[in-house]
DNA sequence: CTGTTAGCGCTTTCAA
DNA sequence: TTGAAAGCGCTAACAG
């Protein structure tokens, strides 16, 4: 049933080389034995093996794509465009998550590695360094993208959270509120960092004291967002505003604050950060910071690729990193 | 700085096949040698090359999932748990993407063999058969999951979408509606038909007149349902409930209903399909019809490895086809 | 224009 | 308990 170069070899009378060549279509086989071994190959189905092509050529074409998890709209929409923009470079690509767990993501590299992908696209946990330190003790070429440290030095594609932060913080001032509530995540993630010095910014501009109790952090997994809102808002606060961490948390805020009776965004206002209604219309437009996704998972895709050629080549002694930060822009919702 | 089994050899001073069974600790080696082995490879950071070994065994431990996208969170549900199912199983897996496009599917089929996975589950297009009928003829395991053809004998599992358009309609119609727009999708899938199906029966059951123009056939891409309201509502119409095909449909249903002035549910009431809500907290809560995704996607998977399995065995002359279909039940959220 | 040879890194007989 | 040899299917280097 399966039928390999061999079979065809043996078939078209010639050679395993001139077979292979002819389905390349290489000049130095004649028109003739081009065209035999080509409709000899689709006759009888043939499918070629190309993961023994790349046991000589050292790549296979694949790249993994390791990502927190995919339930969060902004996690698959990226693993969407990084999908399609992969594909379209002739990439196929692995997705492993890590659910921000740190032996996942060892797990997730180590099997990417033994699986021979060209490069790894990471979104790191931040835990720790272990995969990381595992990649470049290896040479390996891989990106880190979304997520970066202060103190690795690697290839990086980040989104510029500082201004997310500060663009949001600042409209919700503007808007005339001076109690802000900042549900935040963890402070071990670059972005949370990020947003929060953004946050703190605006509030510094506007003239509005900073209190570290107006700051919760919390995951993004389902129900942390309801919990801590059902927690604050039952009992006596002054908030007028929320500004959230990413949209998931603030789907969540709105929806138990609309359970507790309270209009968004009459009683409060609602900001937060990844503008997922762009992509996929929801009931409710938020007030929300985003940027353009297709061209940032490009640009990681590309510098990963281009990571890869040149892990090949001869001076990379001293290797330039290349550390890129994409734009954002607010949008206003009906939130605000 | 790549280490293979020839170098642990060299380095342990034995042969090749040795420092293999020493790392699969086969009882075959002294437990002296075993140790050694292990210990220098892990000092090297060896790394196995999984494909190389795949092609003396035949087996990646690789799927492919095959999807219409990435950005409608239904499909991206669906593929968080089937990439953590099959993590488990100790499958990676491949993520490709039609787009509803017949070339797409068929390239990506197409690589996914190429790239020796060991079996491939499908969400086909229905737009022909092409890639199935690739399938079938080279006997390549694989699984149709969420849309099944008539014509075609193929292991499947589908959700019991019939069951799905029935209970949303008769909500409705139970809630006191009798003038119910449809926005369904495209008949030559299945779930639009099967949907169709349960909306007439509770039609019928209600005693309410089918009307052809009451339903409408609409892509899920994105602003398509968007367009579709504003044409119809900006017109003298008598409905006053929508059953949408899924989620998507209704989320910018009632995004674009509210913004020309119609209240969800006062106005009109909107039931759909997927029940997105209970996996992605949204602001609002739909009326909608979801299942257990979880379960589903691992009945999907282990059909396939069942398949994988089965295809090398012998007694695979007159294979039973699995064909399962899942429960449905509705939740009843704010918009009805 | 075509073929021979070698080998990618592993596993799997078969032998010792 | 260990090893030698063969080979998975392909491509690359070299030869003619």
């Amino acid at each position: 049933m399966k039928v390999s170069l061999k079979d065809l070899a043996q078939i078209c009378g010639c050679s395993v080389t001139s077979v292979s060549r002819a389905l390349k279509d290489s000049d130095t086989i004649s028109k003739e034995l081009r065209e035999k071994v080509k409709s000899k190959a689709k006759e009888l189905g043939y499918v070629p093996n190309l993961l023994a092509g790349s046991m000589r050529t050292g790549y296979t074409n694949t790249l993994a794509v390791i990502l927190p998890d995919l339930r969060n709209p902004y996690f698959s929409l990226l693993a969407k465009y990084a999908e399609e923009y992969a594909t379209s470079k002739g990439y196929s690509v692995f997705f492993m998550t890590t659910n921000e767990i740190s032996e996942h993501e060892h797990d997730a590299v180590m099997k990417a590695m033994q699986k021979n992908v060209d490069g790894i696209l990471l979104l790191p946990n931040q835990l720790d360094t272990q995969s990381i330190d595992i990649m470049n003790k290896m040479n390996f070429p891989y990106v880190l993208f979304g997520r970066i440290f202060d103190d690795i030095k690697a290839d990086s594609v980040v989104v510029n959270d500082e201004m997310g932060g500060y663009l949001a913080t600042k409209h919700l001032i503007e808007k005339g509120h001076s109690r802000i509530l900042f549900l935040n995540s963890f402070m071990h993630i670059f972005s949370s960092q990020a947003r929060f010095r953004g946050y703190k910014k605006a509030l510094k501009e506007g003239g509005i004291p900073f209190n570290e109790e107006d700051v919760k952090y919390i995951s993004t997994k389902i129900g942390d967002s309801e919990k801590i809102v059902e927690e604050i808002f039952s009992k006596e606060n002054d908030y007028t505003a929320i500004f959230c961490y990413c949209d998931v948390i603030a789907f969540e805020a709105i929806f138990r604050l609309n359970k507790m009776g309270y209009a968004v965004p009459q009683d409060i206002a609602i900001a937060s950060t990844d503008d997922i209604h762009s992509e996929i219309v929801l009931p409710i437009q938020l007030t929300s910071v985003g940027f353009d996704r297709a061209e940032y998972v490009k640009c990681a895709i590309d510098t990963l690729i281009n990571n890869i050629k040149h892990a090949a080549s001869p001076s990379k002694k001293e290797k330039e990193y290349v550390q890129k930060m994409i734009d954002v822009k607010l949008t206003i919702g009906q939130t605000t």
